[in-house]
DNA sequence: CTAGACATGTAACGCGTTACATGATTAT
DNA sequence: ATAATCATGTAACGCGTTACATGTCTAG
């Protein structure tokens, strides 16, 4: 079985919120905050054949009383399980170092597919890299800063800074996730 | 001309600092805060090779006593004209949307390529976009916030919490220059 | 009637990933 | 000897980008 893109995670996500359209899910990366994704047409259709290729979403065209098709995706039971695997999986090191937005993609359909435990442990397993890899950004800094210029150092302070910010948030987020249980 | 990839950038601004073979720069990108960029040779000796093809860096092996050979690179003048160019493009809203890490690559090795000067212009260009973004962020979490599951609105918290770690950070950073000059 | 939104695709291209391949030098 | 590190490459593959292509429906 291929592997799933950051993509087709994001699309998978979004059809577990409603079914939609290639053309519903290019609006919303058009329009609201998903716009990080492309949306672009080349992008977005050929990963939709390639989730339904792979069985994760299935389609079916629209039958209205208009000429215009549209086709609408939806997940799969086995779409359900890969992308609540996916989101399940324990927080790395490297997943902190390497792909953050990949770890928000996967918190941001949390509730609604693995539910709020599943939320707790994410942010519990991101506190715990973040808390192990600060320190690491920050003695590299003290030890190499010297010989750095001044805006390779605060290039480097500011991913300090930002990952600093994430730990807050996921402190205030498990704060949230407790109030309520 | 074909353009030049985030890689090739990443190159270009680490052979500025000093003459460097490919194994030289996959050491940085496996050993420091560099390391978002891919260590592996499959990246980086194609990547340099087009960067060569381009005329923005020249190589040379090594004649040493030994008969390992070491390509060393280095960049040419249109290289560093490149370089600068790119650097000081002015920060768009769409740079701070979608290439984040981009705009803090161009950040890093200011200083020894464009000056200080620059690094102010690029401190203010980014505050400018921060600031006009993260009320359109900041909207779009009241009005929609509602509608949305917890991790959902959760996620989007933190990516405001994020730009507005940035926005303090190049006010920071615009004081050292600042205290500077 | 025509511009613009709706709606879905395909094809060429570039580049990063993964895996493989080769050989020199140093440390154990 | 032989494992690890130094050092440089190549080839297949997947996927996102860009550009192109096609056709429907609605509003002015």
């Amino acid at each position: 079985m291929r592997n799933i893109s950051r993509l087709g995670y994001a699309l998978l996500g979004l059809l577990h919120q409603k079914p939609q359209s290639g053309y519903d899910l290019r609006k919303i990366f058009a329009n609201t905050p998903m716009g990080t994704f492309s949306d672009s047409p080349g992008a977005i259709y050929p990963a939709l054949q390639r989730l339904e290729e792979q069985g994760l979403v299935r389609s079916q065209v629209q039958e209205s009383s208009s000429l215009r098709r549209r086709r609408v995706f939806r997940p799969t039971a086995s779409g359900k399980h890969a992308f609540k695997a996916w989101q399940t999986k324990p927080v790395t090191s490297g997943d902190v170092i390497h792909c953050l937005d990949e770890l928000m993609l996967r918190f941001s359909f949390m509730d609604q597919t693995a539910g709020p435990v599943a939320a707790v442990q994410f942010l519990n397993g991101l506190t715990r890299e973040l808390r192990s890899y600060i320190p690491v950004l920050r003695g590299f800094l003290r030890t190499n800063g010297r010989e750095m210029p001044l805006s390779g150092r605060l290039a480097l302070a500011s991913g300090v800074r930002s990952y600093e910010a994430l730990l807050r948030w996921a402190g205030a987020a498990l704060r949230k996730y407790g109030k309520k249980s």
